[in-house]
DNA sequence: GCTTGACTTTGAGTTAAGTCAAAGTGCTAT
DNA sequence: ATAGCACTTTGACTTAACTCAAAGTCAAGC
């Protein structure tokens, strides 16, 4: 798979592929006789993995330790395992807080639609914000 | 209560503090004869409010017209529920891609840990990363 | 009375993570 | 055979959200 259908099937643009591989988070790809990239199940994985962990807010500098680690072999999987488990509880306390804060939207979208029903009573004497 | 106390209140520096009033998604502060902020029980519920929405993924950019529209008196009323809608939906949705990521964390590193057993055993023949 | 912290404006610098542009080369599918 | 991707390197640019620096003033507390 050439680098512009990957792009199309993660919505990525070919260069942040590039920037990846460039930067060392996205494992060198194979390349055709003539240097193309040309993407394995292995290496659509990787992009997989790689793009949520971003999204999750995890950073390019771990994730490219993370790889790091993977290329070093088998000697390594303690150190990578720590990583991800750091990386997880980081995750999840995020997720906690994320809640917390959904919950006072919630709450606040409660109060405003109370509010629009006694204006349109003209009775509105709520404090809002 | 001055912008030093609010400032480790919050452990937030007291410059972001200055420039979210001068920003404007921070409203402005009473101030001291003197010309010296001085934030009341609002102004702090108002800080707090900021920083979650802040730490959940909100824009400045969102926040700004938010409090705009507070400030814009009672007839924004349904415009100001209207952002707390789209935002809690976009918050929904993104707990949702990190729980899935979680998810996705926790399956590795519990694949690790059975690889780290079966290392201890010389046996390891698991296709990890 | 001196240190500390508050204020102002203006403007520059920082960080993370891309994103784009130029310039030049080369394969491949219609 | 020509349009459309692919490649490279180098380096500049962008965006969001701060963050700091300088320079100068002012007030409060020990």
């Amino acid at each position: 798979m050439k680098i512009g259908e990957v792009s199309k099937l993660f919505d990525v643009p070919s260069e942040t592929l590039r920037y990846y591989e460039r930067a060392g988070l996205l494992l060198p790809v194979n390349r055709t006789e003539n240097g193309i990239r040309d993407f394995d199940e292995r290496d659509l994985h990787r992009v997989e993995f790689i793009l949520r962990m971003r999204n999750a807010g995890l950073s390019i500098e771990v994730l490219k330790e993370y790889m790091r680690l993977v290329e070093a072999g088998d000697e390594t999987i303690t150190q990578r395992k720590d990583i991800l488990i750091k990386e997880k509880e980081k995750l999840e306390q995020r997720i906690e807080e994320f809640q917390f804060t959904l919950n006072m939207l919630k709450y606040k979208i409660c109060v405003y639609e109370k509010a629009v029903l006694l204006k349109e009573k003209e009775l509105s004497e709520i404090d809002l914000e």
